[in-house]
DNA sequence: TTGACGCCCATAAAATCCCATGGTAGCCCA
DNA sequence: TGGGCTACCATGGGATTTTATGGGCGTCAA
């Protein structure tokens, strides 16, 4: 049996800020409540490993973390190893009174913003992306899984001149 | 093999609603009926993938979401992949207190809805469209049973009657 | 001093709430 | 059976609140 998981507290959905002069941008308002929602203060941001966005969240993207390390024995040297580039390149963001963040030049760079963000929800956690890649990026995810959706439906057998697949 | 489930509980039939000056449309009562037994708040909304239609539900529709990404080892690079396309193309929706909800414009454009939608149901989850695309579609769904219906009968012995009417 | 940063307040636009209205379908009762 | 009454529903619109964004000012550290 799954679990049921009460919608507010998954990032869903996506929004498209901008950075002010001072380099601040608003975390949007829903996302804002999911994290007060886990309890976590400020936002923890790592930069993706194989992706040109920034990997966010609290509590549920730092276990996300640790699960990816505990695959590997306790002390071992590939452990510290892997340790120091996802928690070496992390950081710990605050954020301003009226919920804001400042992305820092490294991160910046790493994602390649510029002006604009967009903060696309994963469930669990959030990506920031510069917007021009991220329609590219979303564009490719959803061809692909179209073709996925395909591959799954051709294996039920059926009579049924299908045109559309998503069903139960 | 499926539970079954008191009709209270499916979205069925469907219903043509106005956008107001505000680009506000009511969801039609007994879908919101549907959407309170199923204890969800607001709506969940995704673009279809084939369709120029938009999937709207509550926990159900999430839950034919999450099965599909539950496919992926969590925390793969894949599963994040997919996550974008369904969580991060995916809106929530917050009703008023009349049962209402506001389409983005991305969902608008997505649908090609302008001035008024049809809500139609599919059981666990309705759909939205503009009102000419669905007539259209609907149409051709019907005539594609259809041919599917001929062809049943065709190769089947004569003698067999087939049972009467056809039904999704 | 200068610059980065935290804290405060200002504002316009968008989202949300609250109340009103007209139409319609169903129901009750004669 | 029919006529009016009621409840519900889609729709409209004003009022209020939230939110993203902009900018000022003091502090602390280099």
């Amino acid at each position: 049996m799954r679990v049921r998981v009460a919608a507010v507290e998954r990032f869903v959905s996506h929004y498209t800020n901008r950075l002010d002069a001072k380099g601040r941008v608003s975390i949007p308002a829903p996302f804002r409540l999911v994290l007060a929602r886990d309890g976590f203060e400020g936002l923890y941001v790592h930069p993706s490993l194989d992706l040109a966005a920034l990997d966010c969240g609290g509590h549920q993207i730092i276990a996300e973390i640790q699960g990816l390390l505990e695959r590997f024995s306790p002390y071992s040297e590939e452990r510290d190893f892997f340790a120091l580039a996802l928690e070496g390149a992390s950081e710990l963001l605050k954020t301003d009174t009226e919920g804001r963040i400042v992305l820092s030049d490294t991160l910046k760079q790493r994602a390649g913003i510029t002006t604009g963000v967009v903060f696309v929800g994963l469930g669990h956690k959030f990506q920031i992306w510069e917007p021009g890649r991220f329609h590219a990026h979303l564009e490719e995810a959803t061809s692909r899984l179209r073709d996925f959706r395909k591959q799954l439906s051709a294996g039920h057998a059926a009579g049924v001149p299908s045109r559309q697949g998503a069903r139960e």
